[in-house]
DNA sequence: CGGCTCACTTCCGCTCAGTGGAACCCGCGT
DNA sequence: ACGCGGGTTCCACTGAGCGGAAGTGAGCCG
């Protein structure tokens, strides 16, 4: 819209959301010439969309003149389907978990290549960990994601082999290894990973089913696998079971 | 930017927003109609920002032919601050509360003259409830409301006590009761419901400190208040003292 | 204290991106 | 066959948006 345009052909719609995607995980607060940066804009551009995003409720001026995601912007990704649904239809049989455990519990399901974590309940006294609500890890480093890749499509698990990246010494980076690893996985109908996303770390986790297909994850990760991986697993598919009758109950 | 322009003085970003805004908690799903109807646009307009918004992920199209809320949005919102922080930082007291209760555990903040829902627990058998995350409710009539409340601003409190709508029998609707019941709060430092939001469902909450100030209060919501009173709060008193400690010791 | 820097903000003339009524398409109910 | 109501495409008109340049002001340093 505008004779001075340097790039022309985009959008203000594109210029104002690509403010907005200038936020993540390690860029929650943004000033002004950081956020125009981060989104490719000249910095008055930026300003003036910048100002009427604040005006709506999208973004926040912080007191030191910086720049976060606004409540409203959180009220309204609340209301994003499916993932919401399930993180609270799950959400008692997490806490029964977390009651049998006191491990970290989580709830996962798969987003393209990757796992998203809905949630997450964290003991305070369970083992530190690098998973938030909302982020997006590797599969093959993690149980919840062993799982998921488990059962997803033919072209998802080539993919996945394709970059079977290292984060651990112990991380599967052998895509024949992680391929028996899988078919364990279906026999068994449960997952463990040890050490190969954190050190320190070990999880165990099951599928969660709704009638035949895989929708989610349900995973557990302790300090060490050596001496209860049966009473874990059993709590493990009671709740998944538990969940994914509910699933069924509903729509 | 048109010469067209029904209403010239709107912007491309407040219709784009306003988009967005259509969505709430009972329109989780519009038709492209139903969402120009709410956006005040018209249907070619809001069906080619749209466009845009899905190409980007703020929203998705369903099979239906609907539109909801993206995953996209749904990321960023959770990148909000404070709220989710809080949250965080107090979901494994919540646990706790939950464990040692088994009753329905609420964290919620003041959001003006409401009550935000920032985290709730709810146990398999528990009493069924209203609120959800990120609702907004009443402050005269919750437990969590009224210790808000409490400690808030006078024109806040003024301008509650300005429209105490009444939703149950019970609910409080004369501005001198509720200040007395507000005094006592500020005394015992708790406050308590007894069927005045729903029928059927109790309430005991106390309040979230950092330092001196009150940031947020912790609930629970019960069949009955008749026998263990003294029992809850003081679990949720610990409670809420973890929470605030926590608070204390990061940011 | 003057002068420099750097981030933010305001200004304003140019112009093309956005507008929305009209027309079209398509599935569905009758 | 025909009307209806949703979604989609078209396109001539024009004012909303653009961003370089200039202005502001807080912070730092010699």
């Amino acid at each position: 819209m505008a004779g001075n345009t340097s790039r022309p052909g985009a959008t203000v719609t594109s210029r104002a959301l690509a403010l907005l995607g200038a936020f993540d995980d390690d860029h929650r607060r943004l000033s002004l010439t950081a956020l125009a940066e981060r989104a490719g804009l000249p910095v008055p551009t930026a300003h003036r969309l910048v100002a009427e995003l604040v005006a709506w409720g999208a973004l926040t001026r912080t007191g030191s003149g910086e720049y976060v995601v606004g409540r409203r912007l959180w009220d309204i990704g609340l209301l994003a389907p499916a993932r919401t649904d399930l993180r609270e239809l799950a959400s008692p049989y997490l806490h029964d978990l977390y009651g049998a455990t006191l491990a970290t519990v989580h709830l996962a399901v798969r987003d393209g290549t990757e796992v998203l974590y809905l949630d997450r309940l964290r003991g305070s006294a369970s083992v530190p960990i690098v998973s938030t609500v909302g982020s997006r890890l590797p599969m093959h480093a993690t149980g919840v994601g062993k799982v998921l890749l488990a059962h997803a499509p033919a072209e998802v698990q080539h993919e996945v082999m394709g970059r079977l990246t290292r984060i651990t010494p112990y991380t599967i980076t052998q895509p024949g290894q992680l391929r028996r690893q899988l078919a364990r996985v279906r026999r068994d109908d449960y997952a463990t990973t040890v050490e190969e996303m954190s050190l320190g770390a070990c999880s165990v986790a099951v599928p969660v089913r709704s009638g035949p297909r895989v929708v989610a994850a349900l995973g557990i990760v302790v300090p060490s696998l050596r001496k209860d991986r049966p009473r874990l697993v059993a709590a493990l598919q009671v709740s998944a079971r538990g969940v994914g009758r509910r699933l069924g109950a509903t729509g």
